[in-house]
DNA sequence: GTCTATAATCAGATAGAC
DNA sequence: GTCTATCTGATTATAGAC
């Protein structure tokens, strides 16, 4: 965006495993959360990590590839973060909790912000977007077949897609001081989610995907 | 963020009639919608309005004053943009369709970003959402309360808010090149829509708010 | 009322020192 | 392998010329 083009050059850069690597990478991710993407500078980055700026593009050649580090490191951690949600007993309520959280949509905003006018971001983010949005899909398809309930005029992708949509944008508006229709949002979400995991588990009384698993792990040990 | 801190400086300002003020802040808008608000700097502007850096600051002194101004005036559109769908013939789809249009979109998308760290910008666009809200919501109640539906379990703002939320991240992840659960999410929408004006029409089949307001006016004189 | 010259600072990136 | 000195250009903002 600034100063000089980056014409790929052959400059050596810092192995992964460097321990400044990652220091440079949570400045990075606590500044962009904190501040938006704009203040995700070489200066400020390294000055909240508390290393001289140069160590910014030693480690990462261009902010370009900063960013892009920094999401996929996100991502794993929402699939780790999900995987864990879908075990949970209630699953739809879990997968709510994690779009719903403050820390992660801030995140989330950023990048789809910086995705808008970087076309390398933008790819990486819409990947990830789409995965996140398949693993909620099978999430929401397996509750809703054990739950024995049928939401007829309600295709899934379309109650998975508005209840994400409905959690991050809550989220969103909170932050920024809105209130209109929050409560009333909120309440429906939470009946859709009790109905559902209530009819589930009425149907599966003593299991629980969790302690399913936990059975598969004991009888193969 | 940059640069000198401004210490409330008694500098004199252009008037706001003058004509560079307008080709300043449509420059800014364009630039703001094709790539983000952080390419919305003194030097780009003046350069796609053709005129100097400095004057950005003759006319707005900060940078933040020419992002108030731009919300001010887009706030003011879409005001006229939404009187209008609220006395169309289909309310309903008339709001959605504002809620979906790119253009909008990409800019209220921008300022949120920007909001999230800049005080004054979040109150501004706080304030704007809000006002837009209470209108939408005022046009789902005199819609619904025409066609003498009954979404029993359905809170009104709930509806609203899961309408407006649905329709931003749609044309958000569609232009970021996301697809899952769109064509369904789309369905669900148009469905909605037409149940409730359909059983409008069928109450007030003469009838239309456009056509009242037409009456009126004609009796008045 | 309108615009320019200029200050002070911050930005990304690289070559080369240790 | 790791880090620093340094270059070039961008950015906000003000004082003062027309």
């Amino acid at each position: 965006m600034k100063g000089r083009i980056n014409v790929s050059s052959d400059r050596r850069l810092g192995i992964e495993s460097a321990e400044n690597r990652g220091v440079l990478l949570d400045a990075a991710e606590q500044l962009m959360r904190e501040e938006g993407y704009a203040a995700v500078t070489s200066r400020r980055v390294a000055a909240k990590a508390g290393l001289k700026p140069q160590l910014v593009h030693y480690y990462f050649r261009t902010m370009d590839d900063l960013f892009l580090e920094l999401i996929r490191r996100g991502a794993e951690h929402m699939r780790v973060r999900l995987a864990r949600a879908l075990e949970s007993s209630e699953p739809l309520r879990a997968v709510w909790e994690i779009c719903s959280d403050s820390q992660i949509t801030a995140l989330t905003w950023e990048f789809m912000a910086l995705a808008n006018h970087r076309k390398s971001v933008r790819a990486e983010i819409a990947r990830q977007g789409e995965e996140f949005r398949a693993l909620h899909l099978q999430a929401l398809a397996r509750t809703l077949q054990e739950s024995g309930v049928r939401l007829k005029g309600w295709p899934l992708p379309a109650v998975m897609f508005l209840m994400e949509a409905g959690a991050r944008i809550l989220v969103i508006e909170q932050s920024l001081g809105m209130s209109t229709g929050h409560a009333e949002m909120l309440a429906v979400a939470k009946k859709y989610q009790r109905l559902l995991e209530r009819a589930r588990k009425a149907r599966k009384p003593k299991s629980s995907p969790a302690a399913d698993a936990h059975r598969r792990r004991r009888s193969a040990a």
